[in-house]
DNA sequence: TATGAATGAGTGTTCATTCAT
DNA sequence: TATGAATGAACACTCATTCAT
């Protein structure tokens, strides 16, 4: 019937759909119930499909989340392109911070299963193995950051700071996510005071 | 015969006992596995026990974290207790952070089912109601100190700086436990090093 | 310390108070929930007393309705025996009827576990055989009534009167226990016509 | 490649037909060991099937035997329709008893689960709601021929009357199943003659 | 005799995964 | 490829019964 050499790039077109449709179906269930409360089941209901056609795409509920860890690690490299072009050596540390946490913020609005990935890595070796690509992504991003501010200072330094920084954004994330309003407007501001605080020693302009 | 007044208590004493050895088996379950995968039968046979007889002193999971949890509490507030008696005030702000980190990390060594439940609790909301105590006995402990350091700052600030604070050990803690030696304490002191920037201007001595 | 020929009728006294106790908490339990879904530990707690000592008087549950409908057996006897002394082929038969089913819904209320009992034992056989003292006690009352009014009728025939009575009893309960005030007289009055009805032809007086 | 239209359909039928028998399973199953002992693991593995396909079908046993009940009416209502097509007026009350008796027996006996889930029904009030639809289509069943042989009793009464006939035959059945031959014979004229002397004066035919 | 902790097979039910169609 | 019925080990939890004290 149709052209075979059209057929074959249908057909995968086809596939990529079904795996879209399957990880945005995998996102919604994550973020509403959890990773380790998602069943499989369900998120193949969501995505309407039926439980065989999503082991066709993905050989179990890790490969789910790493796949949709993936996204956003691509997502996010993405975000941070688009912040700072090369020129993050030039701004102030406060507005290095605005500018890094305001889009994450507004990223994780957008990644409803973003943070449930990430309190479900916490919990589960398992699991955290196969998404630490977003958490490493995360980390030599800032630390490429802070090395273009600060060439002269150790690499070993620089790490620990990013670390530490990732630590700060997952350990204050559930004070601002609950929330909404003025509230959580404080609540970002506290998050941001604490990056400030912590990195001005290392990071901030000498001379002003 | 036997004496009457040993006979009941030694039945409750086997009772306690009971309680005690499963809340152990609890912890070493939700440390191994974490709280989601743990189960009520892998805890009995941890403890030696048939599923039964843990249930004739623990309704449910649910029970035995809320168990666990109240004990850990109760250790804490302890803690808290034996090493500020009254003189806060008086240290330097780094002494403040050494008194208040070191112990907390020597009791997270002996309490290896805390970072699991703190961490469950962030995953599940039908926890995170059980085992509430925990944290707010931290927080209204480390605002009551905060208070005594700074009585003059307004509550809600203060008790924005225990949020924080809080956060900050439950984000950095990740980075703390799987290591061991010297990477350990660079990451203890980074830990204590983003408390005490962020800390500082607000509970820092005025004088130096 | 007390006389010894004493000491046994006291010690065996009290047993006899446990098995009352125990019945009496058996006949509440079983009346709540239902035979089956009835537990032993239920019921000694309900009798305020171990699951051991239940057992130290009763080898399982159904020894527990085997004496409750030995119990509620004998109650009938006496009952029947109150109200027939031996006139009964004088009064007409709707008094017959009255005299029949008045005394047994009387019986009914103050026997709770008498429905629940024989429900029961049409679901299952095995609690069928344990309570059957009832259902023969009953019957054999009945055949003995009807053979004092009908001398002349064979035993055979005045025996299916007699389980088909009973049967009606067993059928129409249903309708009249869970009713209140008009609607259950109304009922009791529909009880009475079938049996009057039915029993008429074979045990109404022939000359009026 | 197969027709797509009938490709549908097979897959539907095996689950009509797995549904069908499960319910012919539970059938079996609450047939020998009553409506309360009845497992739905032994329904499963008496279907020759896997507990969890079981639930594919039925959320829990109170679906089994709330489908079995309507499909029960649903015989019954057949049974009925092809039994009095519009003319139960004409015929003499006797031979109304038999056409409704013997095709209910007769149903019976093809039903096995039928006497254990109106026993079950009346143990447990939270099944009896279940299968109410049972009771209400036999009674409404029997209001309607009542009606329509007697127009100008009032509806209240021939509903008592109906009622009252299903009550004897709850009672009477028990009589009549474990029975065979002629004692079974015997037992079955014995619930006519209930019946018909009960009926009676009601609807029975004026001139004679 | 009385206790109540202890048992453990069994219950209803779930869900990641497979496979015939 | 897509389906969805089927699986079965596992789960949380129950309860009749036993037995050390």
């Amino acid at each position: 019937m149709t052209n075979g050499r059209t057929a074959e790039p249908r057909r995968q077109d086809r596939g990529k759909q079904r795996m879209e449709s399957l990880l945005r179906a995998a996102e919604e269930v994550f973020a509403d119930v959890g990773y380790d409360r998602a069943t499989t089941n369900l998120i193949a209901s969501q995505a309407s499909v039926s439980p065989g056609t999503l082991y066709q795409f993905f050989p179990n509920k890790e490969a789910l989340a790493e796949a949709l860890a993936a996204q956003y690690a691509q997502e996010l490299e993405a975000l941070h392109e688009r912040v700072f072009h090369g020129k993050s050596a030039a701004i102030s540390l406060s507005n290095l911070v605005d500018a890094t946490v305001d889009p994450f913020l507004d990223f994780h609005r957008r990644a409803p299963a973003f943070e449930a990935l990430f309190l479900a890595a916490a919990v589960s070796p398992e699991l955290a193995g196969r998404i630490q690509v977003l958490h490493d992504t995360v980390t030599s991003r800032l630390v490429a950051l802070f090395v273009q501010r600060k060439p002269e200072a150790t690499r070993e330094d620089l790490h620990w700071l990013a670390e530490a920084a990732v630590g700060i954004f997952r350990g204050l994330l559930p004070l601002i996510t609950p929330l909404k309003g003025p509230k959580r407007s404080r609540a970002i501001r506290e998050l941001k005071t604490v990056l400030l605080r912590y990195l001005e020693p290392v990071l901030g302009k000498r001379k002003r």
